[in-house]
DNA sequence: TCGTTATACATAAGAATCTAATGTATAAAT
DNA sequence: ATTTATACATTAGATTCTTATGTATAACGA
């Protein structure tokens, strides 16, 4: 469940932990195929995670304790909601500023900003 | 040969790639060995590559094309020089681009850009 | 001189992650 | 009635990275 859209996949690897925790940590709860229409949406279609990827992900989240799950039923329908534990918005910000530390560094790295400029546009 | 510096690992994978292609774009010709104190000192030790990762890489993007080889001998220890080739030269050039696409679609996604900064500081 | 560190290549087992496919089922839309 | 959307899940295989190991020369410091 990474990407069948733009970017060349490799890149996006290593970065599923990171998506899901910081849109949860922006949403209070929210579900699986949910957060795949989230992403796809707000990345106009460039990323779009894929079952295989996102499930196991977040099971794994669960069993270390990052995120908790409330199971409803809409209909006949299960749905899955996931929260963050207070571990899981620590880790969360962690995970959000090591991403943007290390956009900075390889942007740098491959000449894409001056060595001046501090760090690209932070909001 | 990714990092075994400050990054979570998972981040840096399949940046490898675009960090070889990248420092050929600009240095003409470099070894192995080369390239990783390169990328060591350019990121101030937070990227450090392994030879593990680094030496296969090179040797897929020669099998590809991408990359052509010139040994040397310093003394009587050998140094082995790779050179982009003319489609090595593109693959550098999408690939650099792709990034910096890919790292700008991720700050917005992680709410650190905002989403009237089109991208983020280029050079 | 002797040991350590640096230079310089390489491979390989195991771990982790992702892709692509498959499976099950209900609900909505055409 | 059929297709598409919603909603969960697993799994085989591929890819990539980590960690360790192997070989060897050169330089440096004690």
């Amino acid at each position: 469940m990474q990407l069948r859209a733009m970017y060349s996949n490799e890149l996006i690897k290593g970065t599923l932990r990171t998506i899901v925790l910081s849109l949860l940590a922006g949403n209070d709860r929210m579900y699986g195929y949910e957060i795949t229409r989230h992403v796809k949406e707000q990345t106009d279609d460039r990323i779009q995670l894929t079952e295989g990827a996102l499930y196991p992900t977040l099971h794994k989240l669960e069993a270390e304790g990052l995120l908790t799950t409330e199971v409803e039923m809409i209909g006949k329908r299960q749905r899955k909601y996931y929260r963050l534990t207070t571990t899981g918005k620590a880790e969360a910000i962690e995970r959000v500023n090591e991403f943007n530390a290390f956009a900075a560094t390889m942007q740098r790295l491959l000449g894409l900003v001056s060595p001046q400029s501090p760090s690209p546009c932070i909001a």
